[in-house]
DNA sequence: TCGTTATATAACTTCTTTATTATATAACGA
DNA sequence: TCGTTATATAATAAAGAAGTTATATAACGA
């Protein structure tokens, strides 16, 4: 888990979203994918290498063609970095829950 | 659901991960924070605005403290928004092996 | 009131990202 | 073989991000 980076980064652009929706719904060549959207086919071929390298899309050679889909293994490590989150997230509030409705107040307040 | 951007740039630095991770512990001030890493305060200060811009955490005043702790709501709209795109994925792959699988071949081939 | 602590903001530099145009490559169909 | 289609790459400009130092602000404790 260690290429967060370049998939969080290639994440936060609508475009590369935008991209990433479209291909969920089945292969799809580049100028397919350009398309749709007001930017030259350079820019959507760059955005394709992004999302390539983040491990979030695929892409085959059929011809002149390279056909796109998506990687679902990237979607699990992100998934599982959130479930981490989450995690500890849900456990600290119950925490504070705790606190907060007076329970076993333990040694709190011996915050240094 | 329209910070995505913000949200997912916010996620795709290191040290803004590690300090949600830190964050996830419990509430925790600026210069605690600031520690454990070889970056200047100013530095740290920077990250959590971009953190708060994000929605990912919140801030309280204390005195002279501004202690943060995690924010749930963010992690849920991810989490929503990884929810379709996995389902979509999901979808998507069912298909694909059925056609893999040979199974209703239905009118497949059909590609132009 | 004064020095200290906790934090934020500004100015600035450097590196990165994104989009553009122009051009290359490679397969296709005639 | 030739023009066309599909895509990639290079050069470059413009905008953004991230870190630094210097400095401001505001609450604290003496």
């Amino acid at each position: 888990m260690q290429n967060l980076d370049a998939t969080f980064s290639a994440l936060a652009d609508p475009t590369r979203r935008a991209i990433l929706a479209r291909l969920a719904l089945g292969e799809t060549t580049v100028m397919e994918l350009a398309e749709p959207f007001d930017m030259t086919q350079p820019a959507i071929s760059r955005h394709l290498k992004v999302l390539e390298g983040a491990g979030l899309i695929i892409r085959r050679i059929e011809g002149t063609k390279r056909p796109c889909r998506l990687a679902p293994s990237a979607i699990d490590e992100i998934d599982q970095w959130l479930g981490t989150l989450r995690q500890a997230l849900a456990k600290n509030y119950d925490r504070l829950d705790a606190v907060l409705a007076g329970m076993k107040p333990k040694k709190r307040k011996a915050r240094r």
